[in-house]
DNA sequence: ATCCCTGCAAAATATTTGCATTCCG
DNA sequence: CGGAATGCAAATATTTTGCAGGGAT
């Protein structure tokens, strides 16, 4: 594992994830930090994104089309709303059984497994056609 | 939902989806349609690929980046590998209960949920390196 | 002093959209 | 015929990279 620098941006980009609670993408994370630190670029915060996320650090994840930043790095699941793509932990355990029994079946070293739970929630699910086309 | 028409181009990209079994991303797929139809456009590609998720002809999913398709639209699980990035179904099935749990847990209707494992293919598992940084 | 880190701009990647034209139903 | 669908180019959106100067250790 290369060598790190402590820096004013990278501190500033781990604290800005550390604080959140709402799951920011990139782009959420500039702005919060440009607040402070108004002269950071965003190749800057790109990069202490994929380094602190690279460290364990922080946590990363796909959600579509753009990569949102978690603080909590222990492995969770989440919810996500068809409706209206917002975004939040999921009260389940992570289910540990599922990856021995992968490694049974596939053989494979398991790191870990991610899972998402597509749902309405109570908003959206008033609303007359949650599902269009 | 809205009506949609059968053009040539629409049923080449669907039988794309359907042949394949590598998990194709959008690109794979305008590059096969483009050799039984030079003349497609990759915007028509992406248009339809759109319009037959959203009919559950096919199914779309997230993984590092790029979307990728599947033909299989029942729920399943997928396996990636961290060292290559190789995608493919996994033999585990669909946990059902999950989903009841997330229901009582969460009171949001659950549509269903999506999960990924990350695991070290045999060949990488070999590698020296195999979680860099 | 070394060499990691930064800012800026440009590039790369992935996908979408405007618009005139084509052609399915 | 009416309006989806197409092809092409340009536009978006997101993330990465090259490079010269700056700063942490």
């Amino acid at each position: 594992m290369k060598q790190t620098r402590q820096t004013r941006q990278r501190r500033l980009v781990l604290e800005a994830v550390l604080q959140s609670r709402d799951h920011p993408t990139a782009e959420n994370l500039y702005n919060r930090v440009r607040e402070i630190e108004p002269r950071i670029s965003r190749a800057t915060v790109y990069r202490n994104l994929r380094v602190l996320a690279a460290h364990n650090a922080i946590r990363q994840m796909k959600s579509a089309g753009v990569d949102r930043f978690d603080w909590k790095t222990e492995p969770h699941y989440h919810l996500v709303c068809a409706g209206c793509n917002t975004l939040w932990d999921a009260p389940i355990d992570y289910q540990g059984g599922l990856d021995e029994l992968a490694a049974q079946k596939t053989g494979c070293e398991i790191l870990r497994h991610r899972t998402i739970f597509e749902v309405l929630c109570a908003d959206c699910a008033k609303k007359p056609a949650p599902r269009p086309e």
